[in-house]
RNA sequence: GGAGCCGUGGUGUAGUUGGUUAACACGCCGGCCUGUCACGCCGGAGAUCGCGGGUUCGAGUCCCGUCGGCUCCGCCA
């Protein structure tokens, strides 16, 4: 290191190192290193006034009789200019020591720039500080990575630096989004009477769901804790308990594999309301996102929101959270084709299946076989048995044409509203297959084709889910939301003979094709409930075990609630233009949960595992 | 659990079919520079090519394994 970086001679005041001019009378005492103003409300309103400023080094420009440094704080950056004609040489010297990420206090005074040097590229680009007295209150090693320029650095790098990371732009921005849109909420909920109320975070690892986060008991050795999933059923006790509304900014957690809108642990805005309806709890998040959307964005979002059926959104969109940002919609094509001589269109209707399809606009021209082969490969990894496509170039080239007559290619074309250039793309299978698949498909055409529009924001309803899905693995039906929603009043009667069909009175907010949150009104019948949990293959005793606490309380008076949780972190990935919500967390960790910077997980000392009553069957791994 | 992509000075990348000194930009260090704002000019330092093994006379390059990151599938009531 050398001398520029340890530090050098000088003035040392208030605990910081000052260099400047020696005044007469009162102006020389930098009384305080503490600022007057923040670089970012620099302006021609304070010229000639004499200012303190605290800040970063963002970028210095040295042309060696006149030094000019961006000084950044969260604010924003201001120019500083350090010139001779105001401080001694020995003292210039000094400046010239700085370098990248120094924190410093600069007292000066405030210009205007000369004529013809002021920079329309910066907020504060009309003024300039003329250094009067510079504090160097922090030297700083040179970064690993850049801080002042768009970011193009790997991210391990930026994890295992977070501290840096989060002095860019666009995380400084993002986190701010984050506390105002949190703040939003909270006066939102608050001016609706809410009361926010904390839930445990160390509570009762129940079956079902994702995968616990277990906390060891030392108490009660061999015995765990588990960190929420959500606080669902402390949520409903508040009601049982009478608070009526409730809510809480809350971290939930779940040990699944990540994505990049997955992370271990994330927020909720989690809440519960008694004596209400699903429109009334609809409305009130109409109300709160409609109200968020316009202070962050200034987005004005339509009143009501659109609201679409489980059913609709697959069939049209082949999505449970579609985003209607763009067309191509699925077209069911099964009544045309069912009586083809085409067997695989003929038996999948035969058998109750659909044929559908959808018009990937321009892709005939544009693709080669090669690449509308890989299409094909794409759907089959999907789960499609195939994928049947038609070229509509001068003639109709396709590898199923000759199976097909010319009544049914017109009716496919005309139904699907194919042009020359366009490329029809159909599946024959279940209705979830069929769906699922083209709605990949969809998706992953208009990405390519840059069909999503930008700076659009859809916010829409689905509503009416199954009640419960089938898995195959367990051979039993399972809670599609969770075990404690309540079934449309139409459908109980269902709940025995056919579950499948049962649907429920369960709602899910979609902005963009991303799932949001979801909420339900909830069961607060105690029969129901436990028909619910004969339904889900729960015995009398093991419901008991599990729930026990919670059908007692059920027994005492249960007013009807309902209620939703939103993903905080989507939301404002969504709302601050990021791809990952990684990006508007300040501490993420990676695909693999690791926190790269505290390296976490860690291992424990023997001390531990003893105090918790823990051996590890897991083999030691090298380090 | 599975698949794909990536890993080369501090950072971002280039590096033909394996071949001699691993190239470029930014950054860093030194020098010069009084109106820059991606300051400029001159010079310099800096790389066990993620790690381990193999093939070969010879590996950044080919093969196998492994570690890490990202994305996706499964999973995520």
């Amino acid at each position: 290191m050398d001398v520029r970086r340890d530090g050098r001679s000088g003035g040392f005041r208030h605990g910081c190192t000052v260099f400047g001019r020696k005044r007469k009378g009162a102006h020389y005492a930098m009384t305080t290193w503490k600022r007057t103003h923040t670089c970012g409300e620099i302006n021609a309103a304070l010229s000639d006034e004499t200012v303190v400023v605290n800040g970063w080094v963002n970028r210095r420009r040295d042309l060696g009789g006149l030094i000019f440094v961006d000084l950044r704080d969260r604010w924003g950056v201001v120019q500083v200019v350090f010139s001779p004609e105001v401080f001694s040489a020995e003292e210039f010297a000094a400046a010239e020591t700085l370098r990248s990420e120094f924190v410093v206090s600069v007292e000066g005074i405030v210009a205007q720039r000369p004529e013809g040097q002021v920079n329309p590229a910066m907020a504060t680009g009309e003024v300039e500080i003329y250094a009067r007295r510079l504090c160097i209150l922090s030297q700083a090693q040179t970064p690993p990575f850049h801080l002042d320029r768009p970011l193009d650095v790997d991210e391990t790098l930026r994890l295992k630096y977070r501290y840096l990371d989060l002095r860019r732009s666009d995380l400084q921005r993002a986190l701010r989004i984050r506390h105002e849109t949190v703040q939003y909420v909270r006066d939102f909920l608050n001016q609706n009477q809410f009361l926010e109320i904390e839930t445990p975070m160390l509570t009762k690892s129940t079956p079902e769901g994702a995968r616990d986060y277990l906390v060891p008991s030392r108490v009660h050795k061999g015995k765990f804790f588990a960190l929420p999933q959500s606080p669902q059923m402390f949520k409903q006790l508040l009601m049982i308990g009478g608070f009526e509304r409730y809510y809480q900014i809350v971290r939930c957690f779940r040990d699944e594999d990540l994505r990049a809108d997955r992370q271990p642990e994330f927020t909720q805005v989690d809440l519960e309301m008694s004596f209400v309806d699903a429109d009334d709890v609809m409305n009130l998040m109409e109300q709160m996102m409609r109200g968020l959307m316009k202070q962050i964005l200034d987005v004005d979002v339509p009143d009501p929101f659109p609201k679409m059926d489980y059913h609709e959104a697959m069939n049209r969109f082949g999505s449970d959270r579609p985003d209607t940002r763009f067309g191509m919609e699925l077209r069911d094509l099964t009544e045309q084709l069912a009586a083809s001589e085409f067997k695989v269109f003929s038996s999948t209707a035969a058998k109750g299946g659909v044929i559908k399809g959808i018009n990937a606009k321009g892709c005939g021209a544009e693709y080669s076989r090669r690449e509308i082969d890989s299409l094909v490969e794409k759907a089959v990894g999907w789960g499609a048995k195939g994928l049947v496509w038609m070229n509509i170039a001068d003639e109709i080239k396709s590898p199923t044409a000759k199976f097909l007559n010319s009544d049914e290619i017109d009716s496919v074309v005309q139904s699907l509203e194919g042009e020359k250039g366009d490329l029809l793309l159909l599946v024959a299978d279940t209705f979830e297959t069929a769906c699922d698949v083209l709605g990949r498909m969809r998706l992953f055409l208009a990405e390519t084709l840059n069909a999503v529009p930008q700076n659009r924001y859809d916010l829409l309803w689905v509503v009416d889910w199954p009640l419960l899905e089938w898995d195959g693995d367990s051979k039993r039906y399972a809670a599609a939301h969770h075990p404690f929603t309540a079934p449309k009043d139409e459908d109980v009667e269902l709940l025995g003979s056919r579950p499948g069909e049962v649907r429920a009175k369960a709602y899910d907010l979609v902005l963009n094709g991303v799932e949001l949150g979801g909420g339900s009104v909830r069961i607060n019948n105690t029969k129901l409930q436990e028909q619910m949990f004969r339904t889900l293959g729960f015995s009398a005793a093991a419901a008991r075990e599990q729930f026990g606490f919670f059908l007692d309380a059920f027994q005492y008076g249960t007013p009807p609630h309902a209620g939703i949780a939103l993903g905080l972190d989507r939301m404002i990935m969504l709302l601050a233009g990021q791809a990952s919500i990684r990006d508007v967390m300040a501490f993420p960790k990676t695909a693999s949960a690791v926190d790269l910077m505290v390296d976490a997980p860690n291992a424990i000392s023997k001390a531990q595992w003893d105090d918790l009553g823990l051996t590890s069957a897991a083999k030691e791994r090298k380090r």
